[in-house]
DNA sequence: TAGTGGTCTAGACCACCAA
DNA sequence: TGGTGGTCTAGACCACTAA
């Protein structure tokens, strides 16, 4: 009964690893500085390798460091707020969104992009890839998913693929009338060919933005978007900046 | 030069038992069933524990598996739809939300939080903890920083602390005529606390909403809140029900 | 070619839960 | 108390990058 109850709950080591690492961080390197290699700090810590580097991963989640094959270790600068959510709705690709093109093919979608769009499973529909740009930085890929009811006009003409098809199928589009929206974030990791855009690893943490786009009484289109979860903060409403700090330690 | 050139990209050995679990899990598998353990799947498919966890460890992050410490791993039900941005902005508290008062306490907020209060740094704000249920599971912890200025009328009286407090705070908070709020979301790791209110490990992967809420010309009051990555798939707009199926694993 | 992070192994022990 | 997932070790080899 008397016993003193020190280290009830005894802290894992990577996880203590992680909050030393975090201060040093925070008073000890410059964003962008790179970091010892990894068999160098876990022997500097007295730690494997493997827990050290389960401390880096946390830290990498959060986005304070950034690690890179063959390179090294860096210091993260703080995350990019990416505008989501403007207040006007608008269909994708009016006047100067940082959206660039890539290129438009037809397709059977999965089978939860057809059901949201309610076209049958089997139904091929135009699937226009972009990419999203920010600070010179590709931050997010999309897959506009567009049934081809909603783009009735297009049909055999215009190039059949490539850039200048995926514009073509976002000009048909925005002579609907756009109802409304609906979008829903969730973490996700990375396609392979998604990492390969966003230069980061399959399986890479990401945030899927689903955005429905209705008009006449249904779904007209579909957007997956897949953002970089280590470098993005997505920003919905007034789309100003806020400061970044660390938020999210152990204390 | 001939050479047939098969294998190009050897798939690492957790991301194709990722995809063969996942397609398991698909077919072969109801939501709530339990897997088998993990020694025993690592046995079945001939490699170590540590690398069967890799992809376990993925297949939890896209909220397609739970694992719980002294039970074992069960398919997780699709993600619940948490709606966040709601049309018509309010404060906090209004009417029924689906939000439990935690307590309330006087703190110093993390240097981050007080720059966006525009408080001093050594600052004490009244911090509100308040929990999000949804579907008879928490969801969400979020911590409200109210700066002392917001709330003039609220000095002595009252409880001093607890639910009682809380409640106060936000009434006092209603007061003020609300000109505007503004949301960010991004990744995170659960600090210790969240974790236990959420039912989850320190270090989860959360997703975290970051709101401002704007009157009288400055920022009077800032929400942090943690929702859980794993079981959550945060909605705006609409608020609008969609299907939810397999979007991001490797094909 | 040297050095980095990424993958993988075959163990061990611990914290937690249910029976 | 037995079985689960969580942590940790001390290696090994591989893929990638830059010099």
């Amino acid at each position: 009964m008397g016993t003193t109850q020190l280290e009830t709950v005894p802290e894992p080591k990577y996880w203590h690893l992680k909050t030393v690492l975090s201060e040093a961080l925070d008073s000890e390197f410059a964003v962008g500085e790179i970091l010892p290699n990894e068999r160098e700090l876990a022997a500097r810590f007295g730690v494997a390798r493997a827990t050290l580097r389960q401390a880096l991963e946390q830290l990498e989640l959060e986005g304070r460091l950034q690690r890179r094959r063959g390179v090294g270790t860096t210091v993260a600068p703080p995350r990019v707020g990416v505008a989501v959510g403007t207040e006007q709705q608008t269909w994708p690709g009016v006047n100067g969104d940082d959206w660039q093109l890539v290129d438009c093919a037809l397709a059977v979608p999965p089978a939860a992009v057809a059901d949201a769009l309610a076209t049958g499973r089997d139904e091929e529909v135009h699937i226009v890839r972009r990419t999203r740009m920010s600070h010179g930085q590709a931050v997010a890929a999309e897959l506009l998913h567009v049934p081809q009811a909603s783009v009735p006009e297009l049909s055999g003409i215009d190039a059949p693929s490539g850039p200048a098809r995926a514009r073509a199928v976002l000009r048909e589009l925005q002579r609907l009338e756009l109802d409304g929206q609906d979008r829903a974030v969730e973490l996700g990791s990375a396609r392979a060919d998604d990492a390969k855009a966003l230069d980061r690893l399959p399986g890479a943490p990401v945030l899927l933005v689903t955005t429905r786009f209705f008009a006449e009484g249904r779904t007209a289109a579909l957007s997956v978007a897949t953002y970089r979860a280590d470098t993005c903060r997505l920003t919905f409403g007034g789309g100003v900046e806020i400061h970044h700090g660390p938020e999210t330690q152990a204390s």
